[in-house]
DNA sequence: TATGAATGAGAATTCATTCAT
DNA sequence: GATGAATGAATTCTCATTCAT
């Protein structure tokens, strides 16, 4: 977002400098939340000096904006995924493993997201009511559709996201709880969490006969 | 904790003003983030200045950490009354069920907390080791004496209550998403969420055949 | 100084308060200096409560007063014994032997007197003024009467002052370093310094051929 | 010292600033001590603002520290000056007038070091112990060979060290009381003080016989 | 573009002193 | 007399942002 004329696309060294900024603001966004960052921390991250960082992005809160817009996308991905002409059962297993890998592989945006939310919302509530609800109600409505036709056990396919977002991304926001849990260096926690979400939720949705 | 001689018992001033600190200190910090609360803020809420705040407690980190102490009880409080001698279903449900009002009935708690795991758990790390690993790990080991018994379907048992926290967690700490998603104004979600959480442990537990 | 009536004599339990906070001052501010100290930790010392203290002395700067003044007398005795019809050298050697023996035993009181000097005694400047001069200039008198008489070597009197109190007051005000440089186990090195400081003032003082 | 990268040599700018701060500390801190220096006073001594003081010094600590440090070689320099190969009388009437010059031209070195030491030298003390403990040492070792070769009166070079200071440092350390016994306005006591400690230490150290 | 320099608005904490009982 | 409670005025330090080059 450099001050520069918004009509010339951007450069090499632009998109670069700007890149590196973003991937050290969610280094530290993600873990002191956006009134415990500092620019002095994300502009030493991306080797550049604090006035410089603030030549690509006008203020603080316009790089935690960039970056959980730029984000929002990448999240939501999985949710777009699921496809209303697949199988049922698959696809919710194939979402469910997909999100968990994602707090496998992205935790650091996991807490960014959640960090935001938690905290009310306060610099990225608008995306949410838009973006977001009107892909959920449409993913919602595909499960409606499943559960009425009895291909999957009747539920309330809201809650169904939800728990499926807070089952999964629990992996990554509370990382450091599971990680004192189940013991410090194990890793592998996570295939054993993908087995127990299957099992749960195939049990859980699988129609009565 | 008031400066005051740890022998003496404390007067009732310092008991009244130690629980509108922390009442007023659970609102900002729950909502802010460590960082993101000020002194200013929390002396304000319980109507005190900023000085007198600290005649009472000796730091902000130490109001926080008081805070957390206080409250790790309560909020295991619901995990400690899984009862090894009850229906093994009927305890879970209960379980969920309790876990779920408080997420209701004391979401600021519930923020409180996450906030703290999100970052790492930087002023709690301690306790989560000691208090909580042993609480888990004496519950966890119920629930495997259940599932082997085949009372209930056989899980991972540290990975079940993950999925209870985060799914009842959720509503307490995402609560501006399950809104916004929901429609701001309904209330009665916890209603559907629970008939949903109800459902989807009681047909993935149930044992088999 | 306690607020209540000058007119009546000070009861028991006020001296006696008084001197405890006098000599828990003694410690704090001659370790501390004036700005250094702080009335919580005299109270503290004293063993009462800080508004207590401020009962029995209006102010921080009170206390610092009534110390000065009172111990500016005990300060100045070996001075005052130095006797005009004694023998110059035997006088002029007890003197040091005292000035030495004040610094080895009332170090504290050394120091609180040099750290409002070094300062600029701004909160004593007049003591000095008065008392101070006076007495040094009558006993300089004393000096040069016995140096115009060639009893003892022509030297300034004043800087012959000056200088017995540099050197003997040295080891109380400048300890850690003398410790540090001798070994700071040592304590014997007052018998050493007493021998030195004989010996230089002997020879320096004695009237030649 | 600036935060700038240790390896890019200082600007123009910071060596200027950092010198005016330097100058203005040196201002303060000999005339309140640490405690009783403020931030305020040394930024506007050095026609600073307060947070671009501390851009140049991390911390009050640090400028006092870097004030000492700096100051400490200058300080030790007319004692490493004192040469074994010299006519050790002659030596040693040179260090001292060495050393009353600095207390007359650094007077305020004089008292930074000595409101330092006074207060137990917490926040130089390693120093002292290496470099301080260190020269005097091996300048003792020489005093010592002077004297058992019969070239002084045999004295405890140690403590000849310390009189020396004292008698000198006395001059700048007390100056207010110096100028209230002899009188405010004098300014030549310098050359009177000379004048007796040259004759002092030539009787007490010429060897007798 | 880039960065050294500067700063105003906080923020936490300290402390002498006062108040009220 | 004694003390728990309260506070205003500092005081150190932080940090987003701006300035100048």
């Amino acid at each position: 977002m450099a001050k520069a004329n918004a009509t010339r696309p951007p450069t090499r060294i632009q998109r670069e400098k700007t890149e590196a900024i973003l991937a050290a603001a969610l280094d530290v966004f993600s873990a002191q939340g956006f009134r415990g960052a500092t620019l002095d921390e994300i502009a030493r991250a991306a080797q550049l000096s604090k006035p410089n960082l603030l030549y690509y992005f006008p203020s603080k809160e316009a790089v935690h904006h960039a970056l959980l817009t730029r984000l929002l996308d990448t999240w939501l991905d999985p949710l777009r995924q699921l496809d209303p002409d697949g199988d049922p059962l698959t696809e919710l297993r194939a979402y469910i493993q997909r999100k968990l890998e994602m707090s496998r592989d992205y935790p650091r945006e996991s807490r960014l997201f959640a960090n935001e939310i938690l905290q009310g919302a306060p610099r990225i509530g608008d995306q949410i009511q838009d973006t977001l609800k009107q892909l959920v109600d449409e993913k919602a409505a595909i499960l409606r559709a499943w559960s009425d036709a009895g291909r999957i056990a009747p539920v309330d396919p809201h809650h169904l996201i939800f728990s499926i977002w807070a089952t999964t991304q629990h992996y990554a926001d509370f990382e450091v709880q599971v990680r004192g849990i189940l013991g410090a260096s194990e890793d592998g926690y996570f295939h054993d969490a993908a087995q127990f979400l299957a099992q749960l939720y195939t049990s859980g949705l699988t129609p009565k006969g």
